[in-house]
DNA sequence: TGGAATTCGATATGCTATAATCGATACGAA
DNA sequence: TTCGTATCGATTATAGCATATCGAATTCCA
């Protein structure tokens, strides 16, 4: 199961797979098929068993996964069971919110501080320290963090990437509505709510000009 | 230009492009080339261009794209040009997060009133009113509003998605980690945090498995 | 005025992802 | 024990997308 080539599709399919596993009850079977996957997740079975063959090391005919194996094996995969320390830049309001959502250890994920460039406290709601952005490469360096999640406006995130960059990380969670450049080996993945504005502001359009006629 | 087939790999760049032009200083060139796009945004030339094509109606050679002009077939494309009315379920910290964002007149949302089960105020921050859910039906009915965004707990989502529909609700915003089952013709959009921090996750796995060797 | 350079647009190729089909295996019932 | 059914896995086809190449048009400069 030595799959290094997984594609980036698979691999946001997979925590829909994980979070169904786990939302089922105690006294559900131990057993669950791909078919009841795909219907539960309305997607083709076809597909289900793909990415579950990519992960786990099989089911058996007539039977189907092990429910607890297969949440394990998906869990590891994703890298759900070592944390991943991170930083967190920008402690307005969508920073806060972030720093405040529990369902982050359950991914593996330590945000560790908070950085603003005037903080105007010391720790968040949650006693998490808030330093000044000045201290921030430093700070990467000596705790060797890995990731950086940037949640501070437009004008200020390339800059911000630079920093985080420069204290050696390799991966960035970009909420800011922005492109960075940044050097080859480093990860950016973008939550861009715009993208997503975009597909429904469309999709509503569509819809409205069908009713019309 | 009346494309109704368009892929929706290519509606996702369209907000990169427009954040760009924007970002440009009010005494930039009046004209840019679909080069000096893909040189700024790390793409390839031909690509911008194709996904151009789909909403202008040609750049000229030599020349480029006119900026301005540019700018409005984008925005009048996604429909950041009339505004759409939406209701926001879940007056949590995300929930307020997404509240207090300004951006999102700029992309013609406007978030009507929030709802939540047990209000614990009766307007945000910002002035908008908050509800009970078991108004909310009711409230998308006489509003006519199209778009509701989800941001209450995986476990509730499914509940508030079926009253939203009940509602005549044409998309769905889903900031909640879970699958939502909907009829046909209602888009529901996922803003699966997940998903993301899989990616990131399984890359720095890598990075560092590849160090170690 | 003519040539060269640049950029747009269209067509063609390759690749990846998705969907469909077929064979193999294991359980349960007769 | 044997047959039928349900499920998994592999192989093959299809489609969509990204990339490369080519030709055409226009503007700038000599």
């Amino acid at each position: 199961m030595e799959a290094k080539k997984i594609s980036k599709s698979v691999l946001k399919r997979l925590p829909g797979y994980l979070a169904y596993l786990k939302s089922l009850p105690e006294n559900a079977p131990v057993h669950i098929s791909a078919t009841a996957l795909a219907n539960a997740l309305g997607m083709g079975e076809v597909q289900v068993r793909k990415d579950l063959a990519m992960v786990s090391d099989g089911g058996r005919p007539k039977i189907g996964y092990l429910r607890e194996s297969l949440i394990e094996d998906i869990e590891q995969f994703l890298g759900y069971d070592n944390v991943t320390d991170a930083v967190l830049i920008g402690a307005g309001k969508l920073g806060q919110a972030l720093m405040a959502y529990q369902g982050f250890d359950e991914y593996g994920l330590n945000i560790m501080a908070a950085f603003d460039r005037n903080p105007k406290m010391d720790k968040t709601d949650e006693g998490k320290p808030v330093y000044n952005t000045n201290k921030l490469t430093q700070f990467c360096r000596t705790h060797k963090v890995l990731m950086g999640i940037i949640t501070v406006p437009a004008e200020g995130a390339q800059e911000v990437a630079d920093l985080l960059i420069a204290g050696g990380i390799k991966a960035i969670w970009n909420f800011a509505p922005t492109h960075l450049d940044v050097p080859a080996g480093i990860l950016v993945q973008n939550e861009n709510m715009a993208t997503s504005l975009a597909v429904l502001s469309v999709h509503l359009q569509a819809q409205m000009k069908e009713e019309k006629k």
